[in-house]
DNA sequence: TACCAGGAGAGCG
DNA sequence: CGCTCTCATGGT
């Protein structure tokens, strides 16, 4: 822990960026990235290395970040600035359900973000509430991650740690992170990319089915967990992350006759909602979770 | 107190 | 395959 004298602190360069259907707190809220603090109207994270402070301002994005950044493309494609979301709304399937999920929160986007940071998170999401994935993934932050150049009154900030700094970590100081049964997971999946044995860059250009397996080698990562590694990290449209919510949404609002058998809902989610599946099934999560959640079942 | 949380792995038939 | 149990931890 460095003392508060030795925080490396850096002056602020600044950017501003014009949003087109952009809402950046339900994007940055929405429990696909772990590392965001909203305060004062400002949301503070880590990107490709940098301390970030955004704010949105009706369809201005005020960028904030330390240094002198020869371009900020690296934040563009974090955010995915370039992306028409009315064309992409526009291959939903027009039934109520999805309309309604798309009224509720329009402007949800989908972010492109570091491959190991979201393999991480995600393997850490098993069984826990967004809230505390978000206090896992902060302490291995604060822990076994390098300080980063933050502005003058401002809390410091970490780099997120490499799976070759992690693979060095023991058992036992993973799990003083709280990551209870998913220590070891974690451990193990960093040591096999540290060693070479999966190379999460080359994902990148593979296909879809060829990346998903790779993936799933890696202990504590299922189904569930490659989708959103797959959608959140990779880029892929039609990735689409089955978790319980999901689950008990598709199986009530389109099969309330009888439950789908894991077979039927696996054919249902990659044809029913078009190719760009995978936005559709985070504005459905977000309606979930946001609107109907914990009043009721659905 | 008892129950559950954006799952995955292992052990059954 | 399909089902069930367990895993660690914090919050209602």
């Amino acid at each position: 822990m460095l003392a508060s004298s030795e925080r490396p602190t850096s002056a602020i360069a600044e950017q501003t960026f014009a949003l087109t259907d952009y809402d950046l707190a339900a994007t940055l809220s929405s429990g696909q990235a772990f590392r965001w603090r909203y305060q004062d109207g400002s949301w503070v994270g880590v990107v490709a290395g940098r301390w970030v402070r955004l704010t949105q301002q009706n369809t201005d994005l005020h960028a904030q970040t330390t240094g002198a950044p020869e371009d900020w493309s690296w934040l563009r494609n974090y955010l995915q600035l370039e992306i028409p979301l009315s064309q992409i709304i526009q291959t939903f399937p027009k039934d109520e359900v999805m309309t309604t999920a798309v009224q509720a929160s329009r402007g949800l986007r989908l972010l492109k973000q570091d491959h190991w940071e979201c393999l991480t998170s995600f393997i850490l999401s098993s069984t826990k509430r967004i809230v505390q994935i978000q206090q896992c993934v902060e302490s291995l932050g604060e822990r076994f991650g390098a300080p980063l150049p933050v502005p003058p009154g401002f809390p410091s900030r970490s780099n997120f740690p490499s799976p070759h700094r992690l693979a060095e970590c023991t058992e036992s100081e993973l799990r003083d992170c709280k990551l209870g049964f998913r220590a070891p997971y974690l451990l193990e999946a960093a040591r096999r990319i540290a060693q070479g044995h999966l190379h999460l860059a080359d994902l990148q250009n593979a296909s879809i089915e060829y990346a998903r397996n790779q993936l799933m080698t890696l202990p504590g990562v299922g189904p569930k967990v490659a989708d959103c590694v797959l959608l959140f990290a990779y880029g892929f449209p039609n990735a689409f992350p089955v978790d319980v919510w999901i689950y008990k949404a598709i199986q009530q609002l389109y099969f309330p006759k009888r439950p789908a058998t894991t077979r039927q809902l696996q054919q249902f989610t990659q044809t029913y909602f078009g190719p760009h599946s995978g936005y559709a099934q985070q504005y459905l999560f977000h309606y979930m979770r946001t609107k109907i959640g914990r009043t009721q079942a659905l």
